[in-house]
DNA sequence: GGTGATCCTGCAAAGGTTTGCAGTGAAGTA
DNA sequence: TACTTCACTGCAAACCTTTGCAGGATCACC
């Protein structure tokens, strides 16, 4: 199994000793419904007696235990987090955003991978759905009606896909690619390919309608190659049409796909941004380390992170699910409200975009830039400069 | 806030409806017990009310709820999975494995980051400790006795960490490092750096005994440049110094550091690796997308996680904890087998090392690699082709 | 027909906590 | 003094499930 046993043992150890309220209640001389209220109703208890309950608590170590606390309260104080691959680059700093967020409001977080298949999200909601209070799902690749199916069963908040009736967060691609194409075309590109990512994905959807649109205004032809896997191979695999198709520039689904297609391109010769500029989606923290630089539209991702569990969390404290007398009765008509968010995102220019077919010689559109510039360029930045050229 | 509202609606939806065993066994005509025992111990159930239960729960989609059943059963089927910081690359895959071999065995995964500090390591296990059946603890930076003294409260299994006592999982970097360390000596490196890592690193200390013992074998010296955040900026922030040294090699704590040190020599004009040649460790995806692409050592993340899941499965097997018979006297005396398992890592040669001062002109040690070699080089290899420089 | 054995099912307690209700004693009010 | 109010605490049911024990039915065997 290429692994190499160095040591086993056998030792004694003194086994958990689980302490409860009980054990609490005993030792300070009360009522366990007195302890309980020590921490979930402190107004409720003489202060004195606080103290002491307090004190043997922490004496004891004691704890309360969650899962006991969440059978009848009907809050677990846990969340979910489903995600489609944990190893795409583009997810660890929204995990880490809303894990963060998560336990700064006293949750804890389910972590799950789904491997991008639509049948894991599912059985992955239902699995989760008893022992949390809500569900992320960030970049589902199921479809709307099943999303909109599941949030009957457990709140759920969505996180880059668009599905009406249920809290969103989205990140906003479409004025995004409208940024990068016009960047584009304000360098004297005017034929572009944009590299679609997976079919399913509503950012995907978004760049497209939005880069055509951009593409029109601007005078540029635009051609469509994919869809393809979001990742490093999928840009690669892709090098070569990408060549014969005759573009000067590409606009890629994300990032990982923008490295794998410059990889590409170098295998064939073909150089980035001499002779191809390459744009990417995501900015994750690679795309500032590879060579040349890459000039891409940087996604908030811990923004999201943290706006979706504030949101999950909001909707969460107004609807408690599986109040006390709910009784048999499924409680009907709970009204919702439910908010979608579209956070901003931004053109970072960087090395691997240059010069056009197109570009004026006069006018130093794209001077070289120095060392990782990393000025984030606002939606406005191209239209207002060469904003004569798009008008054509 | 930097977002846009787009729409704030309200909507009817059905609240949660939470099917319990109750409403399976009215549905089924049977007791609860024989709808408990449908799922948990089917063969006592006759065959024919068994297929009458079932049908009726999935027709109600029923799902047992873990919590209650963790009350009574004292396993939750749950564990926790403590990193120190989720967004450094070299933790997704481990996350990704483990969190895969976890629901293979039908367990959920708690995911908490502590953002490299200790006292958050405590704190998460005692909150953890209640809900999940073990915790794995990944590059944990506490003290080993407060290691040891947690594991009384929950079972833990540490991920790159001796403790003795305790299961652990390790990646050999000791062979690794001396690996690397060979193979720079073959390439004619006489003086090399070893830029260390966090100080409570136990793989720091592996890599540092094991890189002097290799350099002092093979006639070379070795600088030791350190404690530095295992950081690209950590690197990049020693690369003044390395200059300053003289060396004309540095091996790495990680990866990260590797890449953020070439930045660094790049920005102050030293080129990799004609001048200066680099070795990380960890092989993160990034290593191979990078300019020049990195020699590393290759750290096996992804067997570690499935490891890591197995041996704290297996050992919450033998010593369940809260049986049902423990009553109030503590169980002591437990015997609990550790074992602690070694991963081999292998060095991968790519681009980012090459011939030192001493390298030998009529042997093209360092012939140029094609692109991505990506050829494990065990760590017989170094030794094999260059033994008798190394032998003197 | 009687005796066990076997198979299946129901009963009820248990696990740790919360919470509506009622009870206590003291303080405040008339 | 009698009555109300108030602050605090205890009681017990409830949440959902598992599981030891016992009861009932069926069957085989003598």
């Amino acid at each position: 199994m290429g692994h190499t046993h160095v040591t086993a043992a056998t030792s004694d150890e003194g086994a958990a000793v689980p302490v409860t309220i009980r054990d609490v209640a005993r030792a300070s001389g009360v009522h366990i419904s007195t302890v309980s209220r020590t921490f979930s109703a402190p107004h409720l208890v003489n202060p004195e007696t606080r103290v002491r309950v307090l004190a043997c608590a922490e004496d004891l170590g004691y704890r309360p235990n969650r899962a006991a606390r969440a059978l009848i309260t009907g809050r677990t104080h846990n969340i979910g987090l489903i995600i489609a691959d944990i190893a795409n680059p583009f997810f660890p700093p929204l995990i880490k955003a809303a894990e963060s967020q998560a336990r700064n409001r006293d949750y804890h977080v389910f972590v799950a991978d789904t491997n991008e298949d639509p049948a894991a999200e599912e059985e992955l909601v239902h699995a989760l759905a008893k022992q949390v209070d809500g569900v992320l799902l960030c970049s589902p690749r199921m479809s709307n009606s099943l999303i909109e199916q599941l949030s009957r069963e457990v709140p759920l908040v969505v996180v880059n896909r668009q599905v009406t009736g249920l809290p969103c967060v989205l990140m906003d691609v479409g004025q995004g690619a409208r940024a990068a194409i016009e960047h584009l075309i304000g360098l004297g590109h005017r034929a572009i390919a944009l590299l679609g990512g997976p079919r399913s994905s509503w950012t995907n959807r978004e760049m497209r309608r939005a880069a055509a649109a951009a593409a029109r205004a601007g005078g540029a032809e635009l051609t469509l190659l994919g869809p393809n896997a979001p990742t490093e191979t999928g840009g690669s695999a892709v090098a070569e049409q990408v060549r014969r198709s005759g573009v000067s520039a590409v606009l890629a689904y994300n990032d990982l796909m923008a490295i794998g297609l410059i990889e590409g391109l170098d295998a064939l010769g073909v150089r980035v941004p001499q002779e191809v500029s390459v744009v990417g989606v995501d900015d994750i923290a690679l795309s500032r380390l590879t060579r040349p630089k890459l000039t891409t539209v940087a996604t908030p991702t811990g923004a999201a992170g943290r706006t979706a569990v504030d949101m999950l969390l909001q909707q969460d404290t107004e609807s408690p699910r599986g109040a006390r007398g709910s009784g048999a009765g499924t409680a009907l008509g709970v009204r919702r409200t439910t908010a979608q968010v579209m956070l901003q995102t931004d053109l970072v220019i960087r090395d691997s975009t240059g010069p056009g077919p197109h570009a004026r010689p006069a006018r130093p559109l794209a001077a070289p830039l120095g060392p990782d510039p990393h000025c984030p360029a606002g939606p406005g930045i191209p239209t207002a400069a060469n904003g004569d050229a798009v008008a054509s």
